[in-house]
DNA sequence: CTAGGGCGGAATTCCCATCA
DNA sequence: TGATGGGAATTCCGCCCTAG
């Protein structure tokens, strides 16, 4: 989709890009190779300019260069070519106010879920998270970036993919849990946990120590970021389909990855006061 | 509850094609 | 060639939404 996009150069919308499309231009090489594109002269140049610039830098597989370009809504232009970069991060915390402790942070990357705990490895975030190209949440912009920023003085990729608002613009609306259940994931024994409970779950494990406190929090972390890897494809797909391209590129969608942590549905209910 | 970024619509600027 | 109008892109601001 990156090779077909135009969006992203300067002077192009989606009335024009869209309108390269009917023409027949479908790919950037079209449009290089095209002796009259149906645009202005002077336009035409800048973007034959841009599209140059486009190559090198798909080339060098240069993801900042098309974040910088692709952002929020327009990010999934770049997400299928740049996929294997991804790092998919949720964080919990304890819920006090703006200031909060990171309780729990989980990251899916490169096939690899890695969990990390306040008091115990909390510090092993950070090199991790440097070795990220492509960071994926969801509402991650307004909250867990900030929040990492402020509280572990972490420094996030530059590239950040927020899918609240890929799928918003897929016309998926509403929080994550929402949103899964749009595309009919199942949450099975965490259904009806939300991060509240997390937070809930924090306070007792710290008051019990008990085991299964700890593993049903980490368990609802880790539900959250396999549940994005799957979401980032049917939002891919679902935006495909306001494009003549949803044929040709339509992505397999995976299954949601098998969660290494088990809910105790005890502690479950003891949160959740069902 | 509280924070924060981004959406959405309106206003504004920019660009291009069309004319005389 | 210079003025003009329309359409598209960009900018700006208040409010919405979601996180734990």
């Amino acid at each position: 989709m990156l090779g077909r996009t135009f969006l992203h150069l300067p002077g192009v919308g989606p009335k024009s890009e869209a309108a390269l499309w009917a023409a027949g231009i479908r790919t950037w090489e079209d449009f290089l190779a095209h002796p009259a594109p149906p645009v202005g002269a002077g336009k035409a140049a800048l973007m034959r300019e841009g599209l140059l610039e486009s190559q090198a830098a798909l080339a060098a597989d240069d993801l900042d260069w098309f974040a910088a370009r692709l952002r929020t809504a327009t990010a999934w232009r770049f997400l299928p070519r740049f996929l294997h970069h991804a790092g998919y991060l949720d964080i919990e915390t304890d819920g006090t106010g703006s200031h909060p402790t990171v309780t729990a942070v989980s990251l899916l990357h490169q096939g690899r879920l890695t969990t990390y705990v306040h008091g115990r490895d909390m510090d092993r975030l950070h090199e991790d998270l440097a070795r990220v190209r492509l960071l994926v949440s969801f509402n991650g912009a307004c909250f867990d970036v900030p929040i990492l920023e402020r509280m572990l003085g972490a420094r996030a990729p530059r590239a950040h993919v927020d899918l609240r608002f890929v799928l918003r613009a897929a016309g998926v609306r509403g929080g994550l849990k929402a949103c899964e259940r749009h595309f009919g994931l199942n949450r099975r024994e965490l259904d009806g946990v939300d991060g509240w409970c997390a937070v809930l779950l924090w306070r007792l494990w710290r008051r019990t120590r008990d085991q299964r406190v700890l593993e049903t929090l980490l368990a609802y972390n880790a539900a959250d970021v396999l549940g994005l890897e799957v979401l980032l494809v049917h939002a891919v797909n679902e935006l495909l389909l306001a494009t003549p391209f949803a044929a040709e590129l339509t992505l397999p969608v995976p299954r949601v990855a098998p969660n290494p942590f088990r809910a105790d549905p005890e502690m479950v209910r003891a949160v959740t006061g069902g």
